[in-house]
DNA sequence: CTCACAAATGTAACCGTTTACATTCATGAA
DNA sequence: TTCATGAATGTAAACGGTTACATTTGTGAG
């Protein structure tokens, strides 16, 4: 049982009024007496109780931070960045990951707002229905939500545009010559934002008059992205040349399975992932990718939640820009060779 | 202002003492009060603040965690294990990452020490020397260090038995017959378990009859791993036809350089990390590495703390295991060429 | 119908702070 | 010396729960 702020009050021989006004320098006290209740306070190692002044104040000076997973650092890198404005602010962080869990979600957003964290910031699954985020609502706790879509509801998001970058990837692979695209994604149901990425992907290769890409839908969690490929290369010559993949580490798992399975990246299929993981830029080859601005994103949420909190200012949604880099996993497209255009479907549709 | 326990006891036309009673299940109460109570605290969306009880019973329920860096998706993995034992025992997390700042370190446990956490998890450069931890123990606040070396202060540890591994490391490569070793490993000053990792490396090549391995400590924040391993590809023929890394994030960069440098990785040179990170298994090749079971760490940490604050329980130091992984990126020595075995120096060494 | 006893409920102190307000102290002017 | 005034300090009531203990209510036996 630490030493209380009486404690120090009756060894000092003043009243605990006055150790609290030393303590947060929220008033005056004479140099002598500040001496002998500084002494006090160490002699007792007094360490003010968070508790006693949250209740007595009703702050917390916390936040609470609820991402699904902590495997993909994608989720890591945002944390980094709120732990960083958080500190920087002298805010302190209650943390969960919810595995993608729903009941897990509620689960933990009662516990926080039990313990009266004073804004939170999420990554949900499907932010136009999510019980938590109606309850926050409900409850009148500011949030701001990461990495999720811009939505109907209006919930603020500080995000990139992912159906920009989506149509960029299609883009930028089909100025690389590629005209049958593919795309691999994890569980749409569990990323609205995948979603987003999608979309306009697909838009994309059709602005750039490619036929509609494949989409293959895989399990993230444990994925086994080599059988996932196999029979999509059995017939190489109709396979895509180039995949777009949803995550970064979901890209990299790709190109290792494309390796695996006799391909070479670039030469025989380009691989393009999003989310900008520092690692991609060490690997061989480097990893072409979206990058989103991870940190960053996780330090603009907090930095807004924390001047709603002290202020009121409103809360927005912000769309932070991406970029596109160009590692080695992309490159121009194969010549195809004569038999394979004789092969080809394309070959009939084709003019040239 | 959320509802508290008087509004719900006077709506119910209760007292506080019987709605506390119902909420905790603490006590006996009559089904018709219960109901009725039941009703008032739906009525006013009554939610018990975990703040008001923490003061009162002086428990929290929650434990900090201190990790160097989100960025390396080993502490990610711990930290995964932690949250699923705490939120199985209905604790709650409260979480910062030091950037391996000693200042920072000592102002989260500050900060951590106020909110009253009843115990901590932490990784920290040197258990030797910590003055956070020598706080904590002063404080008398329990913790449990994770990935640390076993130390001489007895302080807690769940890890693995880093030596051994290093040593076996070192016996693996030597047995695909590499003689010239080499290992790559972030600041030691930074991480006793690459200290420790490469005194057993350092071991188990002497024992295997192996010259001392070169051993090259790079900048791991921000790597440039191909301009510090350009050098010593400089003389191929000398330079390591083997490295260990201290931890697998280092190897995939390094198996990258490799590439970057026009050396293919197993042929060339063999690769082997450590941590097992999951994502090793599916790049190509797939990383060797020596797989320490993180989130099982994690778990085990946080199950001793939780142990220790319900019963007595002492705690411990606990050695969990280790695996060698043998994927692809390790493989066997190449034949030197008579070329290559007329340069070396070892061909005076030998008896061959 | 009374009474003893158990079950249900209530009262109020306490946990460790903050802070409005009251009180005391020191100082300089009259 | 007295007094007004501002500076320094003290008092006590919150904040939202828990809980030991006191009190009331209900039950069954005699």
């Amino acid at each position: 049982m630490p030493a209380t702020i009486r404690d120090v009050a009756s060894l000092a021989g003043v009243s605990v009024a006055t150790v609290s006004r030393l303590v947060n320098r929220s008033g005056k006290v004479r140099d002598d007496t500040a001496a002998r209740v500084q002494a006090a306070i160490e002699a007792l190692g007094f360490r003010p109780s968070a508790v006693g002044r949250n209740l007595s104040t009703s702050q917390t000076r916390s936040l609470g931070v609820v991402i699904p997973s902590l495997t993909n650092p994608v989720f890591a890198d945002a944390v980094a960045g709120i732990n960083e404005e958080a500190r920087a602010r002298d805010y302190t962080l209650m943390f969960t990951a919810t595995n993608y869990d729903r009941a897990e979600e509620q689960g933990i957003v009662d516990a926080f707002l039990a313990y009266r964290v004073e804004g939170l910031i999420l990554t949900v699954a499907d932010p136009e229905d999510s019980p938590v985020l109606d309850l926050l609502e409900r409850e009148g706790v500011p949030y701001v939500l990461i990495y999720n879509q811009p939505n109907a509801k209006g919930r603020p998001t500080v995000t990139v545009d992912n159906v920009a970058a989506g149509r960029e990837a299609a883009e930028a692979l089909a100025k690389l010559g590629h005209r049958r695209l593919g795309m691999v994604a994890g569980r749409f149901s569990a990323s609205d934002r995948a979603l987003a990425r999608r979309d306009g992907f697909l838009t994309g290769a059709r602005a750039a008059g490619c036929p509609d890409p494949l989409v293959l839908e895989v399990d993230f969690v444990d994925l086994n992205a080599e059988e996932a490929l196999r029979p999509l290369y059995q017939r190489r010559s109709e396979a895509p040349s180039a995949l777009f993949c949803s995550n970064d580490l979901l890209a990299m798992a790709v190109v290792g399975a494309l390796g695996r399975l006799g391909l070479s990246v670039p030469d025989d299929v380009s691989v393009i992932g999003f989310d900008g993981l520092a690692i991609g830029t060490q690997l061989h080859p480097t990893l072409a990718t979206i990058v989103q601005p991870s940190r960053e994103m996780g330090r603009a949420a907090t930095a807004q939640l924390l001047d709603r909190l002290s202020g009121e200012v409103p809360l927005r949604t912000v769309t932070l820009p991406h970029s596109l880099r160009l590692g080695e996993s992309a490159g121009p497209a194969a010549k195809p060779s004569l038999a394979e255009l004789r092969d080809s479907p394309a070959f009939e549709d084709e003019e040239t």
